[in-house]
Formats: C-alpha cells, structure tokens, sequence
DNA sequence: AGCACGCCGACT
DNA sequence: GTCGGCGTGCTC
C-alpha cells in the first residue's frame, strides 16, 4: 500500500488531458492535501509539469508510477466544489481542465512551473556565441538569438507571439550549439501581502504608556544592537504619540529596512517585549464613506405591491435552501432593481453569499454604485479593469468570507464563495454572458450548476429574456416573476416609427430624418438632451470605387475597410471648420474591424485605376458630422469604441453629458444602458433595420431588445418622452412590437418560428471550426473531417435527430491570415453528442501532422454567441 | 503540446 | 558505417 495522489496535467493539449496517478512521496504525506497546485515529472523526459490533485488515497502502487515532484504553494488553490465546478466545464465545454482551472483561479494565486530560455551566461558574446548561433538554423537562429539577448529571459510562447513564426526548431538548435539554454524554474504563488502590528506586552503592557516610562527605559537598555534601538524608538514615540504600530512604518520612522525591523521585532517578542500580529492587508480595499453608507441604509426603498408580491415569490425559493431557479422578467423603470436589492439581503440575513453579474462594468455604474453604497466594505467588485494583484486580492478576501457580496461581470460566476445563497444575472439576455475563448462557457450554465451545488437560487433579470430564458420559465424549468408596472411615476415614452423611405426622395441625405430633427431642435429650444443610437462605428462604412464599384478590403482578413475620420471632436461645440472636406478624405483612415489594419485611402482603385471613389454609409463620426452642419448649435457627444478608449472616457462622457455639457449624446450600443439621464426628453433611433436581417436567428430577439432598452432611456424622470424609430421597414412586427413594449406577443411568434425552423430552444447548435494558416492543408483536412463526421453519425446517431450543415468558409473567413472552415450541428446536446465532439476533437488531433508553420487546428463551440 | 523513438537519405 | 532529417505515437 501506498499514498496515491490522481493529478491533473495543467498544460497539455485536449487528447492527453485526463487523470493521472502518482505517489506521494512520505516526505510530502502530511503537506500534499486535495486541491493544491503540484510539480510533476510527465512524459516520456520527465519535464516538470504543473498540475492540480484532485484526489489522494491509498492503494498498492503500480508499475511505472512516478512521484509528485513538490507542492507549489502551501494551500490549495481549489476546494472540492470547484474541482467539480473545472471536470463539469470540461465535459459541458470540451475544454480542458487547465483551461478551466485558469478561468477558475487568478494566476496570481497559483504556483507553477515556467520554462525559459536566455544566452548561455559561459559563451555570451565570445567567438564560440557567434558560431554556434551561424550554425543554428540559419537566418531565423540569429533572429531568435536576438530575440532573446534582448530580454535576458523569455518564455517560448513570448518568442511566438514577438517574432509570429514558430520558434521551436531555432530554439532547440541553439540550446543544442549552446548559445542558449533552457531554465526550468518554480514560479511560487504571488505572495500575500501582509501587515504586521506591535503590541505591547510583559512588562511595557502593565503600564499604560507614561513618558516616564522606567520600564521602557530599562527594557530600552536591555537592547543589543543599532537596528533593535531604533525600531524599539520609533516604537516608544508611536506608541506615546498614541498611533498605529504597523512594523513597515515604523521601519520607516527608524530609517532601517523591512526585514531588518522584522528580526528585531521577533527579538523583541522573543524578550517578552510585545507581540507581533499579523494580518492580511488587501490592496485598494473598498473604503466606504460612513456618511453615504447611512444615507443609503436610510432611503432603502420601500416596494410596491406589485415588487412586493414578486419578492415574496423569490424570497420563498431563497428561504428553501435547495436548488432554484427564476426569471424576473419586468419591464423599463418597473423596479427589478429594488426586488433584487431585498432578494440579497434576505440570503445576506440568512448568513449566505451573493454573486451579481452584470454585462459590463463600465456600461453599470450606477448598478455598481447602488451596490458600493449599500453593502460597503462586504462588496467585492470583478471585472476585465482589475490588476493582477487586485484580481488576487479581491479573491482572497471572497475565500475568506470577508467579501461576500461579489458583483461583476461574467469571470465573476467562479468567485470563491465558501456558502452561496443567490446568484443574480443581471440583463440576462446580454451575449457577454457567453465567452467566446476556451473554456467556452455560459455563465447561466455556471450559476446553475454551483446553485445545485449549493443549494442555492439563481436569479435571471430581464425587461427583454432570451427566448430560450422565458420558454425554460413558461415551461416550468425556472419560476416565472413578472413585473407589468412603472413605478416611481414613470411613463412609457411616446414611441413614434418613422418611414425613413421618404426622406432620400425628398432630399434628406442626412442620417436624421424630419421628425427627429424637429425633437432635436424642440429639447434644445427647451432645454432638454437627447440621446441617438446608431449601430455602427466609423465614418463611412466602407469606400468604393465609383467606376468599377470595388470596395477596399482588409489584406489580412475579408472584410470591407470601415472608413475613419482621423479628428476627433469629443464634446466641442460644433462647428463645421473650412476645408474639412478636403481634410477628412486626405487624413482618414480605413480601418478594419476585425484586425485592427489601418491603411489610407489608396489615390486610385487598385482594380481600375481610377481615382473616384464614393463614401458610403454612416457611421457614428459621420452622423455626428451630418448633425453638426445641419444643426450647428447643437453640442454634440460622441461615445463609441473609438472614443472611449482611454480608461476612464467612459465615465468621463456620462458625467460631462450628465452635467448638461451637450445636447445630444451620440453613439453605439453603449448609450442604450442603464444610465439615468433625467433630462433626456427624446431617443432616436438612427437605423433600427441594421440589426434586423443579420445572420443570425437571434437578429428579431436582438433587435427587440436593443429597441426596447433605447426606448427606455427616455422619460424616465418628470421631462415626458419620445422616443423615434428611424427605419426603412415600418410595417416590421418586431419594430411595431419593440414600440409597444409588447414582449409577450413577440415572444409567442418568436417561439412558433424557433420551433418550426428548429432553432434553439429546441435543438442545440454545435459549431465546429477548423483553421489553418496554410489554405491548402485547410481544405484537406476540412474534407476529411466532412468524410469522419458523416460516417461517425451514420453509424452511431442513425436513432436520433442530428442535422449537419457544412462545411463552409466561416461568415469571416480570414482574420489575420488565419483561414477558417466551419461545420453547424444542430443536435441535442447530451452525454452522448458530447462524447461524440469530444472524440472528434481527440481522432482529429491524432491525425493531423503537427507540422509547425501549417497546422490545423480545432475547436468545438457550444451554442455560441454569433453563428 | 513536447519529447523520444525510429526509420530513411547524405555524408565521412 | 553514422549523423541527423522528420514522421509517429505516448504521456501515470
């Protein structure tokens, strides 16, 4: 009999990712323990891998077995729940556990094994260097030897991302000559920074501190040593000053160094002296102001009748302590918000924990803010903005009960909780709940499978659910709570749809058609803002060529080239300047979306030669150039990506608007969240068709609820709305329906056409893509898999409804370069459809050469986001 | 993925 | 006869 542990290999691909057994060697029995981060020798070298234990037991050990190497870190980094939570997300995902861990846990927490590669410190420079490096593969050896000259140490994965070809060959060639040489090294977990406290004891403590002091004076001459009198001064006069005794400031005040204070503070404990306390400090800790705080705790809203009734049916789910699911669906202003402050703190006062998800930090500040002030220093806030450290931090105040209300954005579904009560998902329908990078998730499929776990409730919120949301609460999989009531006075904006098919004829090129232009003019005559959404970023949609009509597009991806104005007039009052004409076609931009690439306008087509090109379609540059001479004393805001990239624009457009600098807050998608603006009168809408006929079968449930969310942004305060729906197909349902706030009955078309056509809820979609560099092996290997998948479902999935479309070239199918061929499934996703993706994934693997600079790759994406 | 093993052609 | 190229297959 032995000491077995089962280990799970971080970092290796998706066909050699399951459990591996190994023993426990009796120096590391009593410190290995479930859940810890371990170095393993793996493979056929031995190389030290990082790895997660995941089970330790007794057994007779087998032939072959190899040893744990060393625990990295002293405590585990995952608890039984979320072990469980990494093998559920590898299974639903076809990830693997690493890349789950890696979602899981902030790299910051975690220990691990690096391998890097610097100059070989004997040869550096010499004559021996240059040689070795001419004889290591040629022209590329020399440009990764520099490479590597230049940062002392650099990971592999560094090289590839730096010099975009494969380095392996070159690297192993000049480790092989000895111009280079390879490092393994543990990385320990980031060390927790802690602060330490001096208290007086033995003798110091039975006086209380008197400047006479006789026992202080002796304790004083008792010291041996310059560092030990310093600190134990600097310690006198803290303490007679009546102030804080954290040992780094005191080390400070002595003028000595950290670890020199602590030795002699030890020594000093060690005499009897005092005691050393320590305690974890947390970087940027929420700090609330007391004031705010109780100013919040007083307004604590009282519900209606209506928010009432709904939180009591939560509140029951809530106080049942099992597993739970329900579906707040209420509509713009109805106070969802307020049900959902009372459902926290019920499962607060029931000592249990709460995790808040909201679509994005930047675009929810008041969301956050409602939160900051109301649940002060317990909150823990999570989102893409956070530091490495802060990450870290934030985690381990959550782990040790010390937050235990987590709000943030869909990484925050994993936070550390010991007890969860309620998980909330904010904007339910939002897609940013999906990630679109390995590990493949949903965050609804994460909260549901920790509140069985915990037996704890999830709650969706929404003014417009997903169709599959409302059809799992119609049909009795979560609790349906409707909200139907403004409140707080509130009205439903008036919502008027207008034909934009008339305004070309009569002349109106501009994106603002005559009734809008007439709200523009009344808010500003009155004083009033308005806010306009328009789907689509850039100038021009895209240039093209007047002759030939040939569009610009992007020499690494294919797509059309968005055209950018260079100038930027955030804010500024607007006015048309001379010659912006001639400006705007000699400095812009064509932009691409995907990539990145930026390129001037070419003087000529590069397919006919000649040089009259035709800007076309609107962008958010464009539409706010359109109004600024149409309407030249109109302040204008303009809040899109491109705008807002600066860390803080976000915030800093909101305020500005929020303050009355502009009349008229134009933008993308992000001015259709929850900001209250309470002097906004009118929303319009530029082109609500743009999202309408998009590829997608969720284009009319997008629409609906990008309408809808706009919508609400207007007469939400005393100012009486209106909101304008600019279009080219006012007789649409779904536009009539987003215009009377009537989900209902668009749900009920909606749901009959998903099952007629067989679209989610009633069928699940697998898409499989296969990409490659190098187009020719693509193809090759797209045929073969097309070959493998048919005859896999013919003879294994002959008894159940799977329809396979494809393959196809991806809706993009080059982006950087990178070619792609797709396959849709339409199936049920279960045990047996995922066994059968993932053996795909595996078979695949096995049979495509792992040639460097050609290589195909594959990845499974489970209901994704966009098809 | 990463690494060793093993099978073929060009060299001493 | 051997060195080293790259395809093949396994990883406790």
């Amino acid at each position: 009999m032995a000491s077995l542990a089962e280990i799970r290999i971080l970092d290796v691909p998706y066909q050699a990712d399951r459990a591996y057994t190994y023993y426990v060697p009796v120096t590391l029995e009593d410190t290995l323990a479930v859940g810890m981060a371990a170095s393993v020798p793996f493979g056929r070298g031995n190389r030290l891998s990082t790895g997660i234990v995941t089970k330790l037991y007794d057994a007779d050990i087998e032939e072959g077995t190899k040893p744990v190497e060393t625990p990295l870190g002293d405590a585990p980094v995952l608890d039984e729940e979320l072990i469980g939570l990494c093998l559920f997300m590898k299974e639903y995902t076809l990830c693997t556990f690493g890349d789950a861990v890696r979602a899981v846990v902030p790299p910051a927490a975690m220990g691990k094994v690096v391998s890097y590669y610097r100059v070989n410190p004997e040869i550096a420079g010499s004559e021996a260097a240059r040689r070795s490096v001419i004889a290591a593969d040629g022209e590329r050896g020399a440009l990764v030897y520099d490479k590597v000259r230049e940062k002392a140490r650099v990971t592999k994965q560094a090289m590839q991302t730096e010099l975009g070809f494969d380095c392996s060959k070159a690297l192993a060639a000049l480790v092989e000559t000895g111009a280079l040489e390879k490092k393994t090294e543990i990385r320990s977990p980031s060390q927790t920074p802690t602060r330490c406290f001096l208290i007086p004891d033995g003798v110091l403590a039975s006086v209380s501190y008197p400047s006479d002091g006789g026992e202080w004076e002796a304790a004083a001459r008792g010291l041996r040593g310059r560092n030990q009198q310093k600190l134990f001064s600097a310690f006198r006069a803290a303490c007679a000053a009546g102030e804080e005794t954290e040992l780094g400031a005191l080390a400070d005040a002595a003028g000595i160094d950290r670890t020199a204070a602590k030795r002699a503070a030890e020594a000093f404990q060690r005499a009897g002296l005092l005691t050393l306390t320590e305690e974890d400090a947390y970087r940027n800790p929420f700090a609330v102001d007391a004031d705010s705080h109780d100013a919040q705790a007083e307004e604590k809203p009282v519900l209606t009748e209506e928010q009432t009734a709904a939180f009591d049916a939560i509140a029951e789910l809530i106080d049942a302590g099992e597993p739970g699911a329900a579906l707040l669906h209420g509509v713009t202003g109805s106070g969802k918000t307020n049900v959902i402050l009372a459902a926290i703190d019920r499962t607060l006062e029931g000592g249990r924990g709460v995790i808040m998800l909201v679509p994005e930090i930047a675009l929810t500040p008041q969301t956050v803010g409602i939160f900051e002030r109301r649940y002060g220093g317990r909150i823990a806030v999570i989102h893409s903005g956070l530091s490495a450290g802060e990450r870290f931090d934030a985690w381990r105040r959550i782990r040790e009960g010390l937050a235990d209300v987590v709000v943030g954005t869909r990484s925050a579904i994993f936070a550390p909780i010991p007890k969860i009560g309620l998980i909330v998902i904010d904007e339910e329908q939002e897609y940013t709940y999906k990630s679109d990078a390995n590990p493949k998730y949903h965050a609804h499929d994460i909260a549901r499978w920790r509140c069985r776990e915990h037996g704890a409730v999830m709650l969706l919120s929404s003014a417009t659910p997903s169709v599959t949301s409302y059809y799992k609460a119609q049909t009795g999989a979560y609790r349906l709570v409707t909200l139907k009531k403004r409140y707080g006075g509130a009205k439903l904006p008036d919502v008027q749809i207008y034909d934009m098919r008339g305004e070309v004829a009569a002349g109106n090129l501009s994106p603002i058609g005559g009734l809008l232009a007439e709200r523009l003019r009344a808010d500003r005559a009155a004083g009033n803002q308005s806010i306009l959404f328009l789907n689509r970023r850039g100038y021009h949609n895209y240039v093209s060529c007047r002759s030939c009509g040939v569009s610009v597009k992007c020499p690494n991806c294919s797509v059309t080239l968005v055209y950018h104005a260079l100038r930027t007039r955030m804010g500024g009052p607007g006015k048309k300047d001379e010659g912006y004409e001639e400006n705007r076609r000699e400095n812009g931009m064509l932009v691409c979306h995907f990539c990145g690439h930026r390129e001037r306008v070419p003087a000529v087509c590069p397919a006919c030669g000649k040089d009259h090109f035709l800007f076309m379609g609107v962008g958010t540059q464009k539409a706010e150039d359109d109004i600024l001479s149409a309407f030249p004393d109109l302040r204008v805001l303009r809040m899109d990506a491109d705008s807002t990239q600066t860390k803080f624009s976000h915030e800093e457009i909101l305020s500005r608007f929020r303050k009355g600098e502009a009349d008229v807050l134009l933008g993308t998608q992000m001015v259709t969240k929850g900001h209250d603006f309470p002097r906004v009168a009118t929303v319009g809408v530029l082109n609500a068709d743009s999202s309408l006929f998009l590829d997608d079968y969720r284009a009319a449930e997008r629409t609906f609820a990008m309408l809808t969310q706009v919508i609400g942004r207007a007469g939400r305060a005393d100012v009486p709305g209106t909101a304008v729906i600019q279009t080219y197909n006012p007789s649409n349902e779904v536009i009539r329906l987003a215009a009377s706030q009537d989900y209902e009955t668009f749900y009920a078309g909606e749901i009959k056409l998903r099952k007629a056509l067989c679209f989610p809820p009633f069928c699940d979609i697998a898409v499989i893509t296969l990409q490659s560099a190098d187009e020719a092996s693509l193809g090759l290997m797209t045929t073969q898999m097309s070959e493998r998948i048919v005859k896999h479902i013919r003879k294994d999935f002959s008894d159940i409804p799977l329809i396979l479309y494809g393959p196809f070239e991806a809706t993009v199918y080059r982006i950087q370069n990178i070619c792609r061929m797709r396959f849709v499934l339409k199936c049920r996703l279960n045990r047996r459809t995922r066994a059968f993706l993932s053996d795909l994934m595996t078979e695949f693997a096995r049979s495509t050469p792992s040639k460097g600079g050609k290589r195909v790759t594959i990845s499974v994406d489970l209901n994704p986001s966009t098809v």
